[in-house]
DNA sequence: ACTGTACTACGATATACTTCGTATGTCAAC
DNA sequence: GTTGACATACGAAGTATATCGTAGTACAGT
């Protein structure tokens, strides 16, 4: 059967930030967060911490007590929080146009040709499996 | 010589609801993006104006004081602001990877073969001007 | 002139988001 | 057992967002 918990909430724009860090880190202390927050802005400790524990709070981030420093990791794949982020933007600003949504990130800024080359291949996979 | 008016800022949720609005139906009045709104959620019509007066404030709507029913229009166009919202995305979720991004908007429902051919096409004419 | 309708302006409120300071607890080392 | 380093908890404050009610103004029709 599925799983109790309900989808978590889509991420705040600070909570991204630090969803960003769990999903290149994996499990991490917020110490070791904060460092990581800290290179990009300057930030306070207790913010990232008050973060992690709301995050927990809202079942964006699971936290592992075990250890005095507790553990925070990501509640959902990456893949599946960024899908939510793009599915929700493509409705509400690209009226559900997915080629409008790649024509506004391409045109954001330049892209090689070795990534179209990539999203290239990508169609190829979507079309097996599409009507 | 450029514009001497600063970009204006993201738009928020509520927002952006009204800016599809405006760049379906162009200079319209309060009421008309009223009617617009209702139809899909409850909202008052004070909260409309109370919106698109501040959109005006912000730059992100201009406003027409000629007639007694003002009119609204977005402050640019609607490609620009879809470029904004999907380039911040872009970055701040998607590591700048153009790819992901891509992966995440077709994984957030079925496309179907036409949109994707849509797309290849976009593709052949961005290869022509990257490097 | 009077009255009803339609409009704008704006203050007030509720909620969410973000940030930080302070209090408090734990533990190792001396 | 005292101390210092490091950890969590949590309240509080500042800002942003979103919503709405009330007040006041303009105007057409009577």
């Amino acid at each position: 059967m599925s799983s109790k918990v309900p989808d978590p909430p889509k991420p705040t724009s600070a909570e991204l930030e630090i969803l960003t860090v769990l999903w290149e880190r994996g499990p991490s202390t917020v110490r070791e967060v904060h460092e990581a927050i800290a290179t990009r802005k300057p930030t306070q400790y207790t913010t990232v911490l008050k973060l992690l524990q709301i995050m927990a709070e809202k079942g964006i981030a699971e936290r592992n007590e075990d250890a005095r420093a507790h553990l925070y990791q990501a509640a959902r794949p990456k893949e599946w929080t960024q899908r939510q982020l793009a599915g929700d933007l493509l409705e509400r600003a690209f009226g559900g146009s997915a080629k409008s949504l790649v024509m506004g990130a391409l045109g954001s800024r330049r892209t090689s040709k070795k990534e179209l080359a990539e999203i290239r291949k990508l169609l190829d996979e979507y079309e097996r499996g599409a009507k």
